[in-house]
DNA sequence: CCAGACGTTGTT
DNA sequence: GTCTGG
DNA sequence: CCAGACGTTGTT
DNA sequence: GTCTGG
């Protein structure tokens, strides 16, 4: 699955990988990415293809409350289309998360491994998403977002079974396109087949609060 | 028709 | 909002 | 994903 | 054990 990311691109490549307008969010280097925090993310709306900063966990608008985004992180490819709550996201609200990296918990003889994986020449992924926008009277608007999961490759079966959906750079304008048949868009989430490199990180990583370069040092 | 759920992961 | 179960 | 809290009452 | 927050 995906429930911890890592996005230490610099700004300006960023921006020319993904061709988006000058951000108008304060950027960083992230080494530990969870979920419920801000993160970039490309969209688009009517005022265009750019990145903005969305929550990580999908707040359904009919939700009572934007507490259930917290256990809504990821969205499984196979059911988009079957479940209410991710239907006409995937129909109309599409969106890709950059990325450098995702962290996988991996069993080990009775503990957990962490594992950073990442493109071997270190670019920036693109996960596929789906986002929405929650409003109840009262309150700030929340534009949230899940991450779709795929079955893991080859590369990645031996540490988990499930692994971002990842869009390949060729893909990624189809894939944000809302004229772009649904059946078409699905249809770009398969299995990664570019090379992807592991390693084990240090449990530095389990904590959220440690967002801090050691998260993706080898150990 | 209305009522009630609506998600993923991992683990058992 | 939309789907499933009764 | 992991970490950390998980309850009520009354009083300050 | 299970839920919420990051």
């Amino acid at each position: 699955m995906c429930g911890r990311y890592s996005l230490t691109t610099p700004e300006d490549h960023l921006v020319e990988v993904f061709d988006v307008p000058p951000l108008t969010f304060d950027y960083r280097a992230r080494y530990n990415i969870a979920p419920t925090q801000d993160v970039p993310v490309v969209a688009s709306d009517k005022r265009g293809t750019r990145l903005g900063l969305l929550r990580w966990g999908f707040v359904p608008a009919w939700a009572d409350d934007p507490s259930i985004g917290s256990r809504m992180i990821n969205a499984r490819a196979e059911s988009l289309l079957d479940k209410p709550a991710f239907k006409q996201a995937a129909v109309s609200r599409r969106c890709l998360v950059p990325a450098d990296g995702f962290y996988e918990w991996a069993a080990e003889d009775g503990h957990k491994v962490p594992y950073w994986i990442h493109s071997p020449d270190r670019e920036p992924m693109g996960f596929a998403g789906v986002w929405e926008r929650w409003h109840h009277r009262g309150t700030e608007p929340v534009f949230s977002m899940a991450i779709i999961t795929v079955d893991a490759n080859d590369q990645i079966r031996h540490l988990h079974d499930r692994m971002p959906a990842i869009v390949p750079a060729a893909d990624r304008k189809a894939w944000l396109d809302t004229e772009t048949p649904i059946a078409e868009a699905l249809s770009l989430l398969k299995p990664y087949e570019l090379a992807l490199e592991a390693y084990p990180v240090s449990t530095l990583v389990n904590r959220p609060a440690n967002d801090v370069p050691d998260c993706i040092e080898p150990v």
